[in-house]
DNA sequence: TAAATTATTGAACAGTTGTACAATAAAATT
DNA sequence: AATTTTATTGTACAACTGTTCAATAATTTA
């Protein structure tokens, strides 16, 4: 038994391809469903058929580009900088580095007129990669909701590649890194 | 000389009454500016004399929402928790008591279909509220940039209102008071 | 390979969008 | 109160949206 029709995986592949050409030359926003469907020579119905919205189309990459945030947390850590671990695993850290890889689809997510699905798809997965490291490096009082320190912290880091974005994205990496280390000593 | 010309109050007036209305039953993303116009009994070319969107109609509602954070950081602070003055600024914690105050906007702002746009109003809200007590609370070390340490700090916060959303705003505004001073008291 | 399944197409429809322009009405100014 | 200024209206247009449906084509299954 196949899962997949050929059919729509090349619709879809066309429709991606439509869409990622249209990126370069404009904001997600001002992309109509008819032009992706023009460019992709795909008819207008088929469109609606696998999504309800441009975004449903955008947010299969952006998966995609999440994962690769996922994975690379997998691999060992080779950019060293000096810190003590006890203080912050250097995991935690390995974010900056995937965004500037990534920086013209951040550019793209962070921008105002996009909704916030996006934000939120990587908030989730920076949850879910501090949530380990939290329980692991501090002890956790009773009393604390552990789902509200991790969004706390989740969402404390992405306001710093918010802050990024807003300088686009002009500092490096590591700089970034020695920011957050020295926020964190500070607190 | 006068400022406001009184036919544009008017018809200001209208459109925002119609949003409202609307409101009550659809969501933001549902509504069509054709539908408001309708109610409001204005032209659709008079809305766009005054707005692009029905974005910045509704922006002009939360810009009210956000002074109203601003200002009741003015009165003096009454929800009396026990809490270390030197380890978390009282005024630091009222915005969670605005919150639950204006919680239907809240619901609106931060649910996903809707642009990142108010969240960046607000979060630049919080971190002039803030930035005002980092300064006094911390020396800052020279090589920390303030900007990113502002909105790291305001953008936490933010996560938290973020995860309240997801539990619908079922605990107390106190509750998230406690959490917060205790993530504080943690890192 | 033939039959069955299902994705895609094309056409059509009512509603929305963004824009333009002359005519009109309402407000401000003198 | 008369005049000037300007906001609003009505109309029109081309393009986009979301949906439906029967006809057709591509792919899978037996």
């Amino acid at each position: 038994m196949t899962q997949l029709d050929l059919r729509i995986v090349k619709t879809k592949e066309a429709l991606h391809i439509a869409l990622l050409t249209l990126l370069k030359n404009k904001p997600l926003e001002a992309i109509s469903i008819s032009e992706i469907c023009r460019i992709a020579k795909v008819n207008r119905g088929t469109f609606y058929l696998h999504y309800t919205q441009i975004g449903d189309l955008f947010e299969e990459y952006f998966k995609e580009i999440v994962e690769d945030l996922a994975n690379s947390y997998q691999e060992p850590y080779r950019h060293v900088i000096k810190l003590n671990p006890k203080e912050l695993n250097p995991t935690t850290i390995r974010i900056f580095h995937h965004v500037e890889k990534y920086k013209e689809y951040y550019r793209i997510i962070l921008s105002k007129n996009v909704p916030l699905t996006y934000y939120y798809l990587l908030l989730e997965e920076v949850k879910r990669l501090l949530r380990g490291n939290l329980d692991k490096d501090y002890k956790l009082e009773d009393s604390i909701d552990s789902n509200f320190q991790a969004t706390y912290a989740a969402n404390a880091i992405l306001g710093l590649i918010i802050e990024w974005y807003n300088n686009d994205f002009e500092q490096e990496a590591d700089y970034l890194n020695e920011q957050l280390v020295k926020i964190l000593r500070l607190t």
